[in-house]
DNA sequence: GTCCGGGTTGACTTTCGAATCAGCCACACC
DNA sequence: GGTGTGGCTGATTCGAAAGTCAACCCGGAC
């Protein structure tokens, strides 16, 4: 291979550009519409492309699902692997993964529409991948509250997979009422109470010592109460 | 109209049974393949039917799918109505969920997946019947925890609306872990055990005084703990 | 200025499955 | 046994959307 002049690399750039513009509009055409309710020509122009564009840069239209998938969920993992490992105590790891998932709803509502709706979806060519993405989550989350429960800081008569299950039927269920509007996402000041109060219940339920964490760690994460 | 002769309501018996056969077998396909993944061929082979028989009996697909998720919905709405409503404590009103939860699907697995994967998924027409009939169950119960917090049974600083949805998040994350196969749903110690704990963590991170429904209410109906 | 190449275009082809419909057949009633 | 009715059949129709492709355009190289 030549070196690559400026030209080439220039060129690569803006191939990169179209790509993520298309992906773009994608999860926001996905999110509206559904995977399964939007045709490619919806992808396009909402990507201001021609139609035969967007097979230019992806295979087929389940591919694109996939890459959308990925992209989003493959970040997701990333930081909630992040949070689970390492040596933090068990209630500042949860409060860490209540607070990763709340962030990329704050950052990508569109997003996490597309991952909480199209997730656990019927046999398409990437179920497998999809189900396996979610196990690993929560065989993440499940050695985690193991560990935790090895240390002492979950209640030993609890099993950590239905920890994991039940920490991410709430974060999941959180989000669930913000995509569907049983909850306004866009007030920040409900976004920080639904965060706290999820974290707080789900540790209160499952912490081995009562409320260690309440005892302020720094002030307090945690504004619940506060009304009537 | 003339009385019905015994030919007429005969008739009228076999037409039931024909419907009835129909829609499980759209049950049973809708859980194989998920509504999108199967066609109505595939529908008609399960019930033993001629294709076109399908649409005397269903105007369409969608009704289809929609008749499917109005029976097994309506029968768990009803039921979620009467644990919910009522004179018992807060603590019995959950157990009691978590039961028909987990006894619905003891009772039709398939069924249950149906609902857990199909649920709030993309616009077909359906979409907003499915979306009242979620949100119709969320505001049932958000109710009951926020006559519970008048009475003084949930803690004080805790949204009901927020109880809610961890509620169902549990209940539903814990039927996913089921049908996803990350727990073996042919175990009935495994059902009982995920129902029981799930149950038990929520209460503990919910309930306004400490674990009163542990001394026990005849015998236990919890049976965590145990192991080490 | 001309030529080359690949990104870009959108009309066209293909595929696929929902929905239709022109009868068929089984049974009840005469 | 004949005849009519209505549940039942499945090949056919039809539309919608995925995926293809040959021509076009524009930017850079010479």
């Amino acid at each position: 291979m030549a070196p690559p002049s400026k030209a080439a690399s220039a060129a690569k750039d803006r191939d990169q550009d179209r790509r993520k513009t298309i992906l773009r509009a994608a999860v926001e055409v996905f999110a509206r519409k559904g995977y399964h309710g939007c045709r490619i020509a919806d992808v396009a122009r909402e990507a201001n492309v021609a139609y035969g564009l967007v097979y230019h840069y992806f295979r087929n239209k389940e591919e694109l699902l996939q890459l959308v998938f990925e992209t989003g969920w493959g970040g997701f993992v990333a930081r909630i692997r992040e949070a689970a490992e390492g040596p933090a105590p068990l209630d500042a790891k949860v409060q860490r993964i209540f607070q990763v998932a709340f962030d990329g709803y704050r950052v990508d509502p569109r997003g996490v529409r597309v991952l909480v709706l199209e997730f656990a979806r019927g046999p398409g060519t990437g179920e497998a991948n999809r189900r396996s993405a979610f196990a690993e989550v929560m065989q993440l989350t499940r050695s985690m509250f193991e560990r935790a429960r090895l240390k002492g800081e979950l209640r030993p008569d609890l099993e950590p997979s239905l920890c994991a299950a039940m920490l991410f039927g709430a974060v999941e269920m959180g989000l669930t009422s913000l995509v569907m509007g049983l909850l306004d996402g866009r007030d920040e000041a409900v976004l920080a109470r639904a965060q706290a109060q999820l974290a707080d219940s789900f540790l209160h339920g499952t912490l081995a010592r009562e409320a260690p964490w309440k005892q302020d760690r720094s002030g307090s994460r945690l504004k619940t109460a506060k009304r009537s």
